[in-house]
DNA sequence: GCGCCTATTGAAAAACTTTTACAATAAGGA
DNA sequence: TCCTTATTGTAAAAGTTTTTCAATAGGCGC
């Protein structure tokens, strides 16, 4: 289902800030902050508020719409939220960030801790950071 | 090594604020925002900075003393690092914080999202939510 | 397609968080 | 104890996020 009918079921309206921002979420490889976005769509010439970007963020991630991640320098970026897992890899070096699909490995890590801890699992925040292949290989050209 | 002979060596003094942000953190099962701890600081009679806590966590987490923990609900707080692994499970409830053995077990996932997305891995996050065993014991005592 | 209802927007301001500047203070080696 | 300078605290600045509210525009019914 594609976004705009999953507002729509959910009872919001499609309005052009969130157009704006979903089509802009779609176009990047890299994580966006709520800033960046804004930014980005005032370079385009478009009419934007900083106040809208934070309100389509805060809805589009509450409905599961984009997901999270935590950049390597601690600010908070937007992706597009691909269906079911939702864990990235950084690049540290470019901030292009890749899902992986890891899901499966963590249930032995999950039962692990809850019978290390006593807790018991509800949630968990998983990423990785390290180098992607093109920067990989660009740092071994100038080496 | 206590903390106070590593930071000589690094060539810092033991400073007051540093004594009480060390001795707070030190104190509790939960982590503490800079904010947090400036106002437990004030609570205390003590007279304390904002910024002087905030300059203090920084060096604290520079030189590997004290870890950060993301909150349920979106804030960063500051825990005592143990040596070795530095990853927490948090408490829903009641926030409380404990530090979980599972490097071995990540091992075998590294390994799988380099081979799956050609990163060359070299940082993580990981943090566990749930719900800690005396939560869980209240909640069940109330049901 | 038109009009109405109200969700949503944008501008401004407020609230909150973090950083910077700089004179006063205090840590710790001589 | 004295001296040097790292560190502090106050105040201000910078930056981020939220709130307020009148104006706008989305989309349902006709």
């Amino acid at each position: 289902m594609d976004w705009q009918k999953l507002l729509t079921q959910a009872g919001y309206r499609i309005s052009k800030p969130r157009k704006q921002v979903m089509q802009l979420l779609e176009n990047t490889q890299t994580p966006q902050t709520a800033l960046a976005i804004y930014q980005q769509l005032k370079a385009q010439g478009e009419r934007a508020s900083l106040v809208s970007v934070y309100r389509t963020l805060e809805l589009f991630a509450s409905l599961g719409l984009i997901s999270m991640v935590y950049e390597p320098e601690g600010s908070l970026g937007y992706l597009p939220a691909s269906a079911g897992h939702h864990h990235y890899i950084v690049c540290q070096v470019c901030h292009r960030a890749v899902e992986f699909n890891g899901t499966e490995d963590l249930d032995g890590l999950v039962h692990q801790v809850e019978s290390q801890t006593l807790f018991a699992v509800k949630d968990h925040l998983l990423q990785f950071f390290g180098v992607c292949p093109k920067c990989q290989n660009k740092s071994k050209e100038s080496a």
